[in-house]
DNA sequence: CGGTTTTGACCCGCGC
DNA sequence: GCGCGGGTCAAAACCG
């Protein structure tokens, strides 16, 4: 085989062996390294923060931080680091020095001072206040994501069930959202984005039913083989959120329910395929949804929390770094793997994609991907399922992040696999790079199916938060369109940051998540002219001051 | 010794 | 039907 040479492969079995090996050793709090791990380069980790939450060493900047940039902004008028929750209080101490001030111009001396006194004190307990804060913010991230996730697949299951409008109703009353219930009283649907954080052992068994120790893989023709032949079925049932399934509002109504889930497994597929043609039809189509983090990294493998166990290795056409495929390995069954590949353009950028969802609970940083991944995914399928072509105009995804957008993103279902693609490389400060060219990648560069359109989709969000680079929704398609440069250097500073945030996945997420929970909200998303072809760019429209209920951040 | 990596072989889908 | 390429398997090698 050419692999062995090893080539411009940068994966070298040590470092692996100790990346794994250091992981396995650790808390996985105290790895929580940022998921997309940069660190090869990266200063040792900063110091664990005060913030419990934050178990991350590397936790300079908490989710709180996340949003600074407008936060900052309207506090910095006041100079005080707080919230616009907080504003009122702090107005409050501004107010009276201020009175004091003008009341008396004799002792003014005396009145600063206790102005001063005052304000510090007024300070400490915006402090306190902030922090508290924080961790309620945490906590209601993490519950948006959940809902947002919800919602995500509900609108997906309503759309396909060609329940006329009940994708609006669905968007704009979460009320509405009912989630299917299985036998047990679990609903159903969220399951699928529980699965990618904090998976239920509700699902074990019918992924340990599938498959035995080792590989859940071995246990039945190989996944390669479900996943063309069409026997998929098993795989989605015990995949517990693989992606391709989302979209498929029939699926997930099943899917979802362990014991639907474990029907299909014993019945060997025959049971499912008899009662849900359509179903398996759908699943060909969609087949599995990946999520493509692109970053800069001379590490053999970015650090996203999970064990991963190498188990294969070629080379791709039109790359000569070879790519190499991973099965997480923190559970005996879980279906989720990833490839590992350079991009032959630019090989500082490594190209991480994910497939799958966990089936097994993951340690913080785990989660993070997890749950970034997901979202992308958990977005891009049921967005794009709907359409053979995977027309964005003709979905919920669409309106749902293009509110406002006459124009049309499309999501290519024409690419081997829907792929939604996390650019983290375009950051102007990246920890490791002084300032590389705003956009590596082009469509041509990258070795799996081109992240192109729609970049500015998720950007909007990122931007918005500045804290990504980019994010494309890769279709296949061979539009492309790059990042406003502008906007990448005014949130540059907080890029950098962001970067080193071990939270950023989560973050992320949460932006993802913030952006298909919000976004219907916001007005100012609009179409860069990418042309209303393949390319859709939402510009950060002016939303700054209008964050979505669920913009907070990490926390994982 | 158990887990991981390596790597040639194999399977499958797809295009011609 | 054939060749190509992607993806996976699995035996052997490797490592701690």
């Amino acid at each position: 085989m050419d692999l062995k040479g090893g080539g411009g492969l940068t994966l070298d079995p040590k470092p692996f062996r100790a990346l794994n090996k250091r992981r396995q050793s650790l808390d996985p709090a105290a790895v929580f390294e940022f998921p997309i791990n940069l660190a090869c380069r990266e200063a040792a980790p900063p110091p664990p923060s005060q913030d419990e939450k934050r178990s991350s060493p590397a936790a300079p900047f908490s989710e709180m931080d996340f949003f600074s940039s407008e936060k900052k902004l309207r506090a910095a008028a006041l100079n005080f680091p707080v919230k616009k929750e907080d504003l009122i209080t702090v107005n409050t101490g501004l107010q009276l020095a201020n009175t004091a001030s003008e009341q008396s111009m004799v002792d003014e001396d005396e009145k600063d001072e206790a102005g001063k006194t005052e304000l510090e004190a007024m300070q400490a307990e915006l402090a306190r206040m902030t922090e508290e804060n924080q961790k309620l913010r945490g906590l209601l991230t993490q519950v948006t994501n959940s809902y947002n996730s919800l919602q995500m697949h509900f609108m997906a299951l309503m759309q396909h069930r060609g329940t006329q409008g009940a994708e609006f109703r669905q968007a704009d009353d979460p009320s509405t959202m009912k989630p299917e219930v299985n036998g047990s009283g679990t609903p159903v649907v969220p399951r699928q984005f529980m699965d990618l954080g904090l998976a239920t052992d509700a699902e074990e068994p019918s992924t340990n039913s599938s498959a035995g120790a080792g590989s859940h893989d071995t246990s039945s023709p190989s996944p390669a083989n479900r996943e063309r032949s069409g026997n998929s079925k098993e795989m989605i049932a015990f995949d517990g959120g693989g992606f391709r399934r989302e979209g498929s509002p029939e699926n997930s109504s099943h899917v979802w329910a362990p014991t639907t889930m474990q029907s299909k497994l014993g019945g060997g597929g025959g049971d499912a395929a008899g009662s849900k043609g359509i179903e398996q039809a759908q699943e060909a189509t969609m087949r599995k949804a990946r999520v493509s983090v692109r970053a800069r990294s001379e590490a053999p493998m970015i650090t996203d929390g999970c064990q991963w166990r190498k188990y294969g290795q070629k080379m791709a056409k039109g790359n000569p770094c070879p790519r190499a495929y991973y099965r997480c390995t923190m559970a005996s069954g879980c279906p989720v793997r990833k490839q590992v590949q350079r991009c032959a353009e630019d090989r500082s950028i490594l190209i991480t994609t994910y497939e799958g969802n966990h089936n097994h609970p993951l340690p913080p940083a785990a989660m993070a991907m997890a749950s970034t991944t997901s979202a992308a995914a958990s977005m891009l399928l049921s967005g794009s399922m709907p359409s053979s072509d995977g027309l964005m105009n003709n979905n919920i995804l669409a309106r749902t992040i293009l509110p406002c957008s006459s124009s049309m993103a499309t999501i290519s279902a024409s690419a081997p696999f829907p792929t939604v693609t996390l650019d983290l490389t375009q950051s102007p400060n990246t920890l490791q790079y002084p300032r590389p060219p705003p956009q590596f990648h082009s469509p041509a560069q990258l070795p799996q199916p081109q992240p192109s359109s729609l970049p500015q989709i998720f950007g909007h969000a990122l931007y918005n938060q500045s804290k990504f680079s980019g994010l494309h929704m890769s279709t296949g398609e061979t539009a492309k369109s790059l990042e406003p440069h502008n906007l990448a250097d005014t949130v540059s500073a907080a890029t950098a940051a962001i970067t080193a945030d071990p939270n950023f996945t989560a973050a992320l997420a949460a932006a993802i998540t913030s952006i298909i929970g919000g976004a219907h909200q916001q007005g100012g998303s609009s179409n860069n002219g990418g042309g209303g072809n393949t390319s859709v760019k939402v510009n950060n429209g002016g939303n700054a001051g209008k964050l979505p209920a669920g913009w907070n951040f990490p926390t994982s």
